[in-house]
RNA sequence: GGUGAGUUACUCAAGCGGCCAACGAGGGCAGACUGUAAAUCUGCUGACUAUGUCUUCGAAGGUUCGAAUCCUUCACUCACCA
């Protein structure tokens, strides 16, 4: 293959998904000249030290990055345990309580156990922004906020907005920003990738480099907010809506299914390892009638769970789903638990944790929504008597007990 | 610092002395229909072995037979003025 001809191949790569890019000829030229010259780039993405918790929002961001790794990019995998302090006030965010070193530190060991399941650990380095920022000092904060002005800061979306209808904005939120595009300034960054949400702190990095003389300026590459499982809000821990990378493959599998089919097509574009135009094709299929949608959507549930496990697991996964949810089997692995004869249902299932109170137990049993054994149960008083039976709750809640005299 | 408005369940938001465990909407849960999709329809949505009891309407006191509703103090939020 023709070098120009691998050039372009890697810039479609990179380019995927992305919602915008800014300086995409310095993008250009950094690719070009690893491909000719074997000279690597630095590609930055910060992260919040107390969510260790990685969900498939991040990995959009993640795989982002394992691209770039593929052509010369050098990770710069940044906690921002200091900026942490402040609370990024993009969006709704409150203030954070600060985190001490050792928990700081032990974030970040859990972020590198899975990240590196999307990473490679040799091109890339974890870098903690209080290395520089502690010794930033008084003096070099003042340093710092003259190269911006107030006016400005203003401009961005969410300050403008609390700004006019007089709501409160701390100094120390107007700072957030100028920390985090030092940040670049302190790693020479080339390159920073950040969700849609970031832009304002993302060109303010390139900002600071250009008021910094730094000779650099980032180009910076916004992606997407995957939506969550709600279908509405961005995909979060705190919503509810995540689907977590190091979850059990059934737990994934079934999350996936349950999201709406529009919503699946959104997931394939940013999740998936197939080509947008396998995706279109696709698509096209699903629209034509040639192939079910429920199809699709177990597909990419298959390649989801297959990168955070295995393929076999994946398999088991989608047979087991298919067996509990079509043929209206039990599930292979439940919950089990001992309990003493003469227990009251409803007691029983908030003891065993299928649900949070006696109260919700018994409006579930009015509603024929119990079953012992798969036989629906309608009587709130009853009493279960010794031997072994599976409970459920709804459709998914399932436990296995064990009634002893 | 002054003046005025507000603080109600997961969220928004009614209620302004008894009919209030508190209208309505959203969300959530469950049932029907399905593909555990969407859409739609229905029910539920403080706790308690329960036609009753208990704890909730920013916090603490008070008035009253009776308070989310009235009074006092405190805390917080917002608006206008300085």
């Amino acid at each position: 293959m023709e070098l120009q001809e691998k050039i372009d191949e890697a810039l479609g790569e990179i380019l995927r998904g992305c919602e915008e890019v800014v300086d995409k000829k310095k993008l250009e030229a950094l690719v070009q000249n690893y491909f000719e010259n074997n000279e690597t780039y630095t590609v930055k993405a910060g992260f919040d030290p107390t969510a260790p918790d990685l969900h498939l929002g991040h990995t959009v961001l993640l795989q982002k990055l394992a691209t770039f790794q593929k052509f010369g990019g050098v990770i710069k995998f940044l906690i921002g345990d200091f900026t942490a302090m402040i609370g990024d006030p993009t969006g709704k965010s409150e203030t954070r309580k600060a985190l001490t070193r050792e928990e700081v530190l032990v974030n970040s060991k859990s972020y590198e156990e899975q990240v590196f399941k999307i990473l490679d650990s040799q091109k890339m380095d974890i870098v903690f922004n209080s290395a520089w920022l502690d010794k930033l000092g008084a003096d070099g904060l003042i340093v710092l906020t003259r190269f911006f002005n107030v006016a400005r800061m203003l401009e961005r979306d969410d300050f403008e907005k609390r700004y006019k209808s007089g709501q409160s904005i701390s100094i120390s939120e107007f700072i957030y920003p100028l920390l985090q595009g030092y940040d670049s300034v302190a790693l020479k960054n080339d390159i920073e990738i950040g969700g849609t949400d970031q832009k304002f702190n993302l060109l303010m990095g390139r900002h600071l480099q250009r008021s910094y003389n730094t000779n650099k300026e980032q180009a910076v590459i916004m992606m997407p907010l995957l939506v969550g499982l709600d279908g509405v809000n961005k995909m979060s821990k705190s919503l509810g809506n995540y689907i977590g990378i190091n979850e059990e493959p059934n737990t994934i599998y079934a999350k996936v299914l349950s999201i709406s089919d529009e919503l699946s097509w959104r997931y394939y574009e940013l999740l998936s390892e197939k080509t947008l135009k396998e995706i279109a094709m696709l698509k096209v299929d699903v629209t034509k009638g040639t192939l079910h949608p429920k199809v699709a959507k177990e597909n990419l549930a298959l390649e989801i769970v297959t990168r955070f496990h295995n393929e076999e697991l994946a398999k088991l996964a989608k047979s087991e789903f298919d067996n509990v949810f079509k043929a209206n089997q039990l599930p292979t692995d439940m919950p089990e638990f001992t309990l003493c004869s003469g227990i009251w249902i409803a007691q029983a299932l908030v003891d065993i944790g299928l649900e949070p109170s006696t109260s919700q137990a018994r409006r579930d049993i009015k509603q024929g929504a119990i079953k012992i054994d798969q036989v629906k149960l309608s009587d709130e008083k009853y009493l279960l008597k010794s031997g072994e039976y599976v409970l459920q709750v709804g459709k998914r809640k399932f436990a296995k007990v064990k009634v002893e005299s």
